[in-house]
DNA sequence: GAATAAAACGAACGGTCGTGCTATTCTGTC
DNA sequence: GACAGAATAGCACGACCGTTCGTTTTATTC
């Protein structure tokens, strides 16, 4: 029980945690600061880690847990393929928007910024997080094509990039800006990728019988 | 002279402050390590700003004139339409590629995940510079539209909204995840939004009768 | 060359940071 | 109820932060 116990203190300390780092950042949250929030002393705190290096990988362990347990499995539980996709966007943009745990925007995305020149343990690990992401994203994505949901020339990389791309854009809009039409941008280009995932735009083989209308060639460079 | 020197001197405190927010971040810009940088001391680097909220806010100017120094003013000596904004673009990537005065990335990307959270005069001229940034882009994009390189029901929001999310994209897998792929990735979704900008992929009138074969209806969630 | 103003310096202050050390309180076991 | 061990608290430290202030250097003007 003691075990559990201190589980349970420091499952606390670390969800109080991931709440400053979103709205302080990765390298905003301090100690006193959270032991405060927290309602104990600095030392009590400190001890359930081996020092501040370790709490802010902690933290960022958990961003990354709850990110996969709130939008990556419960996706990959629905019917491969763009199904699957959809469900992931969404989770995704709810995941974003859940001022609960994340009262501040993703800690990931901004912790991306935080280190990205500061070669260590802390960008190793963002680094491997995302790129754990995108194959994923990928890997869902040449599921679609297996499917035939996705036309079979599709570069998923490109999609993943462009995914991401649009995902980053969507918190940069609404949470910088606040724009308040960063929903709206963001299911349209969404949809457009989709779209062009989908048919063929741009087609490179089957297609032409189909568009003999007009459709004049483009330089399509 | 004594006019000149001084502005002699905080030119090179500000510039070699760009490159330590460049790297380090507008937050991580201390006073102490950018004298030292300097070569002067404290006080003496201190007594050029009324504070140190004085001198990020200066830094961040100084950040955003060299932008549209070197990208904005360059592209608007462009032809309209299209061709100034691929100038536009192509600026902008080489900017953020100029390690001589951004060795670690875009200071106001940077500074806009830093500050998002917190209100103030610095979030205040993120918020709008890079408000003005895309309204110019949104322009020049109706420039595009007015000279028939772009059709004529494109919405210009939209295509900043895209274009700027490309750039983020850009930015976060070139500088985070080192993305050797990141140019190429970039120059196709850049290549694929002025397709579509010019041409009519996606039309809303006259493509339904082309797409007739298959696409078996989803359930589109 | 003396007088004056601007610029840079050096030392110090109060505050907060992360981090150790030692004591105290809590908790479950016999 | 004594005991052991874990959890927490209290306190102090050294380092660095932004900032202030009095002094010294440097430049300009007469």
């Amino acid at each position: 029980m003691s075990e559990a116990k201190a589980l349970n203190t420091k499952t606390v300390i670390l969800d109080t945690a991931m709440k400053i780092a979103s709205r302080w950042g990765i390298e905003g949250l301090t100690i006193g600061e959270l032991a405060k929030a927290v309602g104990m002393s600095k030392s009590g705190l400190f001890a359930h880690f081996g020092g501040k290096d370790q709490l802010q990988l902690d933290v960022l362990k958990s961003a990354t847990e709850n990110f996969v347990d709130a939008v990556m499995r419960p996706a990959f539980v629905e019917p491969r393929g763009e199904p699957r996709i959809r469900a992931m966007v969404k989770n995704w943009i709810e995941h974003l928007n859940d001022e609960g745990s994340l009262p501040g925007g993703s800690i990931l995305i901004a912790a991306s910024v935080e280190v990205d020149d500061k070669p260590g343990p802390l960008r190793d690990f963002v680094q491997k997080a995302q790129n754990d992401l995108i194959k994923n994203i990928e890997r869902a994505a040449q599921i679609a094509v297996d499917e035939k949901h996705f036309r079979n020339d599709l570069d998923v990389e490109q999609f993943a990039w462009s995914l991401y791309s649009f995902v980053l854009g969507y918190h940069h809009f609404k949470r910088m800006l606040e724009d308040p039409k960063a929903d709206l941008h963001f299911k349209r280009s969404f949809g457009g990728l989709l779209e062009v995932a989908r048919s063929g735009a741009i087609p490179k083989k089957e297609r032409p019988k189909l568009v003999t209308k007009k459709t004049k060639k483009r330089k399509s460079a």
